[in-house]
DNA sequence: GTACATTCTCTTTTT
DNA sequence: GAGAATGTAC
C-alpha cells in the first residue's frame, strides 16, 4: 500500500542519470545538478529547487554524504526544517542511506532545536531550564489578562490583534527594547510596545516562553554571551536548511550567527513556494543569499520528476503572472497525460457530489485512495466534504485540520497535568479551576488574582491562602478546597513516580472531569471521552511528565490514522512537500481563493502569495488535477454568489478542459478585464445573475442547503414560504425585498426575500 | 455569586 | 455554526 506521507520522489530519475562510476552508490541515483548540490560540501550553497525536482532527495543525500565521507560526526551537523513531519522523514531517509541509526545530532524544526539550546542556557534570559512553552491559545489568554489589567476596552484592543503585533515583532527578531517609536503601531494609542514589555515580564514570572521567544531568546543569548555562541559556531560545522524561503528574520539571524565560523551552510528552497509571509517569512532571505554569503554557489533544479506536462504547463503559466520571483523554468520529458479539468458548478453541494462521484469512479478503476487528495484554501471548507464522505461511506482522513492536542478536552486534561508539574502555571490552573463546575466562578477567580498579584506569587498559592482566610465561603470555598486537596494528592503520586497513564487516569476520574463528559448528552461527548482515553494511551510512550509536556508543545503532530486506504483532505498549506496521483482543488472562487483577507491586508503581495499557493496546489499532482468553482456558496449560513477565481484565467487553454453547469450573464466578463487589479469586490457583493444550465443537481438534492433560486420570486401576501433558519411561515407584508413573515415556530420576523423559498 | 440561556461575533493559512 | 461575551434566573 502506498504511503501518502512518503516524501520520496515519485519517479526514480535513474533514466536521466549519466553513469557515475566513482563514489558511493547513493550518489549514482542523482542527476547532474542534484549531484553538484550534494557534492559541493564546503562553503555556502543555495539550492533553488522547483516543485518536484528532488529537493528532499538532495538534502538527505547531502547530509548522508557529509557523514559518510567523514567530513563531520552527526553531532557536528545542524539540520533544520519547518515541520516535524519533514524532520522525521529526513532522519529516516538519512538512516536508510547510511544503513544505521544515528543519535545525538541536531535535526529538527527551528523551534525544537531552539528550545533545546534555550533549555541549556535559560538562566541567561531569566528563565529556568524547565520553562513552559506556551502555545497560541495560552498566549491569547495571557494577553487578554494583560489588556484587562490595564483597563483597556477589549473590543477596541482585541488580544488577537496584539498577539499578531507582538508575534510579528518577534518574527523580526525584535525584543521589547528594540521597538523604536517608528515601529510603534496603532494599537490602544500606541501602547503596544508597552504591553509587549509587560507581556514579556509576565512570561518570565510564569517561567514560560511562547513560540517566538524560542528563537528570540536564542538570539539574545548569542548576542550577550559570546562564548556560548562560539561553542555552537564551533560545533556546527555543517548546516542544512530546508524550505529556506519560509524562514523569518529571526530564523535568518539565528542561522547567520551559527554559520559565521565555518560558513558551511546549504539552504534549499523555492521562492515560488513561499506561502508563509503572513507568518513573517521573508522571501528576501532567499533572494539575498548570495549577498549574505559572498561566493555562494547557486544550484538550480529545474527538472521535474513528478507531474505530467499538462499539469506543469498549467502551473508554470499561472506562476508566471507573479512579478516578484527569481524565475525558473520547470521541464519534464513526460509528455501528454490528462489535461487539468476545470468544473463550474451550481453550489457546494454539487461540488462535493462531483468530487465524490469522481473519486468513486477512480476507486472502481483500481486507484488507491491514499493517492488522492482534496486540497482546500480554508479549513472550514472541509466540513461539507466530511459530511458527504460520511454519507457516502468513502473512507477519508483529515490531515492537520483538527489537531489532537488542540481539542478542548485534551487541553483541559493537559492543564491538569501542567498544574501537577508546575506550581507557577497560572494559565493551566485557571483553566481547570472550575472545570468541571465546582462553584468557583468569576468573582472568586478575581479575588485570587488580586491576592496573587499583590503578593507576587502563583495563583494556586493565592488559593491556598484564601482558603485559610475567611474571604471565601459556601461552595466557592469547599470547591476550591477539594481541588487543592486533589492536586496535592496527585502531586504525591507524581512524586512517587506513578506511571503516567495511571496518574492521568486517576486525575481524570478523581477530578470528575471524565464524569462530566459521561453525563453530557451532546453528540460530541462520546468522541471526547474517546480522545481522553487516547491521550492516556499516548502517555505510555513517555517516562516523565516534563518529557511529555515538552513533546506536546512542540511536536503538535496529529495522531492521524495513517493506516488504511483513505482520501486525504487537507489545506493547501498543509500539502506542501507532499504529492499525490490525483489532486482535487475545490473552491476556486474570488474571495475564497484568492482569499479576500489576503487581498485586503496584503494587496498585490497578498495576491502573489495566493497565486503561489495555487501553484503549490497544482504541483502536488502527478497525473490528474480537477479544479472546481461554484456559483453559490454557503458562507456562514448565508448564501453568497461567487465569481470564478481569476487564477482560472491564468491557466493556458491548451492545458485544461473546462466544463460548466452554470452560465453567467454579466459579471464573468468583468473578471477578465484587468488582471493587475487585485482589489476585487468582496465575495458576492456584486450580483452575478447565475443561470443553471442543468437542473439535475437541484433535483438530486432537496437538502435545505440548496441556495435560493437567483430569479426573483413572485411573493405575495399570504404565500406559504420556507426559511432556512426559521422554518415554515406565511408572508404578512412585503416591503421591497424585505418580507414580514409569521413563522410557525419562530414567530413574526422580518427576513430578506432572497432567503426564503415558496413551498 | 453562580449557572444557564441568549446574543453576537468571526473564521486564512501554522511552528 | 461555534465560542465567547453578555443578560437573566436562581
Amino acid at each position: 500500500m502506498s504511503d501518502p506521507f512518503d516524501l520520496s520522489d515519485s519517479t526514480s530519475n535513474s533514466d536521466s542519470v549519466k553513469p557515475r562510476p566513482d563514489g558511493p552508490s547513493y550518489l549514482t541515483a542523482l542527476n547532474e545538478e542534484q549531484a553538484d548540490a550534494v557534492e559541493t560540501v564546503e562553503g555556502a550553497v543555495l539550492v533553488l529547487a522547483g516543485a518536484g525536482t528532488g529537493k528532499t532527495r538532495v538534502l538527505t543525500t547531502r547530509l548522508a554524504h557529509i557523514l559518510n565521507s567523514g567530513h563531520a560526526h552527526p553531532g557536528e551537523t545542524l539540520t533544520v526544517t519547518f515541520t516535524n513531519k519533514a524532520a522525521r522523514e529526513m532522519k529516516s531517509r538519512v538512516e536508510r542511506i547510511l544503513k544505521h541509526p544515528l543519535e545525538g545530532w541536531f535535526l529538527g524544526t527551528f523551534h525544537s532545536v531552539a528550545a533545546r539550546i534555550l533549555r541549556r542556557h535559560a538562566e541567561v534570559v531569566g528563565l529556568k531550564s524547565d520553562f513552559l512553552i506556551l502555545d497560541t491559545d495560552d498566549q491569547l489568554r495571557l494577553l487578554k489578562q494583560i489588556i484587562e489589567s490595564h483597563d483597556l476596552d477589549e473590543k477596541r484592543c482585541p488580544a488577537r490583534s496584539l498577539s499578531t503585533i507582538i508575534n510579528k515583532w518577534k518574527d523580526r527578531g525584535l525584543g521589547p527594547d528594540q521597538i523604536t517609536p517608528a515601529e510603534e503601531v496603532a494599537f490602544a494609542d500606541t501602547m503596544a510596545s508597552y504591553l509587549y514589555r509587560d507581556y514579556q515580564m509576565r512570561l518570565c514570572k510564569l517561567n514560560a516562553a511562547d513560540f517566538g521567544d524560542l528563537l528570540l531568546h536564542n538570539l539574545t543569548i548569542f548576542q550577550n554571551e559570546e562564548q556560548i555562541l562560539e561553542e555552537y559556531q564551533q560545533r556546527f560545522r555543517y548546516i542544512l536548511v530546508d524550505e529556506y524561503q519560509d524562514t523569518n528574520i529571526s530564523q535568518y539571524l539565528w542561522l547567520r550567527l551559527l554559520a559565521q565560523k565555518h560558513l558551511n551552510i546549504c539552504c534549499v528552497g523555492d521562492d515560488d513556494q513561499s506561502i508563509y509571509a503572513w507568518r513573517g517569512a521573508e522571501v528576501n532571505n532567499i533572494l539575498n543569499f548570495e549577498k549574505d554569503f559572498p561566493g555562494a554557489k547557486v544550484v538550480r533544479l529545474e527538472r521535474n520528476y513528478r507531474s505530467t506536462s499538462h499539469i506543469l504547463g498549467a502551473a508554470s503559466n499561472l506562476i508566471a503572472h507573479n512579478e516578484n520571483r527569481l524565475g525558473k523554468t520547470l521541464w519534464t520529458d513526460v509528455n501528454g497525460g490528462e489535461k487539468v479539468r476545470v468544473n463550474g458548478l451550481w453550489d457546494g453541494e454539487a461540488e462535493s457530489q462531483l468530487l465524490l462521484d469522481t473519486i468513486s469512479d477512480q476507486q472502481l478503476n483500481g486507484h488507491s485512495l491514499n493517492e488522492i487528495a482534496i486540497l482546500v484554501r480554508a479549513s472550514h471548507q472541509t466540513r461539507p466534504l466530511e459530511e458527504r464522505f460520511l454519507r457516502t461511506g468513502l473512507p477519508f482522513r483529515l490531515v492537520g485540520i483538527m489537531r489532537f492536542y488542540e481539542r478542548l478536552e485534551i487541553r483541559d486534561a493537559i492543564a491538569y497535568l501542567r498544574v501537577i508539574a508546575q506550581d507557577s502555571d497560572d494559565l493551566a490552573f485557571e483553566r481547570i479551576i472550575n472545570q468541571p463546575k465546582r462553584g468557583v466562578g468569576n468573582s472568586t477567580l478575581e479575588k485570587l488574582h488580586v491576592v496573587a498579584r499583590s503578593a507576587d506569587y502563583p495563583l494556586i498559592q493565592a488559593a491556598r491562602d484564601l482558603i485559610e482566610s475567611d474571604e471565601l465561603r459556601g461552595r466557592a470555598k469547599t470547591g476550591l478546597q477539594d481541588l487543592i486537596q486533589l492536586i496535592d494528592q496527585w502531586r504525591e503520586l507524581h512524586r512517587k513516580e506513578t506511571e503516567l497513564p495511571i496518574l492521568a487516569q486517576k486525575v481524570l476520574e478523581n477530578s470528575g472531569y471524565l464524569e462530566m463528559w459521561k453525563k453530557d448528552k451532546s453528540i460530541q461527548a462520546p468522541g471526547r471521552i474517546e480522545n481522553l482515553n487516547e491521550l492516556i494511551n499516548a502517555l505510555h510512550e513517555f517516562d516523565t511528565l516534563s518529557a511529555f509536556l515538552e513533546h506536546i508543545s512542540l511536536v503538535i503532530d496529529n495522531s492521524e490514522r495513517v493506516e488504511g486506504d483513505m482520501v486525504n483532505i487537507m489545506t493547501l498549506h498543509g500539502a506542501k512537500g507532499l504529492e499525490f496521483d490525483t489532486v482535487f482543488l475545490p473552491g476556486w472562487e474570488e474571495g475564497l481563493f484568492p482569499h479576500q483577507r489576503a487581498l485586503d491586508e496584503g494587496g498585490l503581495k497578498g495576491l502573489e502569495e495566493e497565486r503561489r499557493l495555487a501553484y503549490v496546489g497544482l504541483t502536488r499532482a502527478k497525473h490528474n488535477v480537477m479544479i472546481s468553482h461554484v456559483a453559490n456558496r454557503n458562507v456562514f449560513g448565508q448564501w453568497k454568489s461567487a465569481l470564478p477565481s481569476r487564477f482560472l484565467r491564468e491557466l493556458p487553454d491548451e492545458n485544461i478542459v473546462e466544463t460548466s453547469e452554470i452560465l453567467a450573464s454579466g459579471g464573468v466578463e468583468e473578471i477578465n478585464e484587468d488582471v493587475s487589479d487585485w482589489n476585487r469586490p468582496k465575495l458576492g457583493r456584486r450580483p452575478s445573475n447565475w443561470k443553471r444550465l442543468s437542473q439535475s443537481s437541484q433535483q438530486k438534492s432537496n437538502f435545505p442547503e440548496t441556495p435560493p433560486d437567483p430569479t426573483p420570486n413572485a411573493f405575495r401576501i399570504g404565500l406559504r414560504i420556507f426559511h432556512q433558519k426559521y422554518g415554515y411561515g406565511k408572508i404578512l407584508n412585503i416591503e421591497g425585498n424585505k418580507l414580514e413573515v409569521s413563522f410557525e415556530k419562530a414567530g413574526t420576523k422580518k427576513v430578506m426575500g432572497s432567503y426564503v423559498q415558496p413551498t
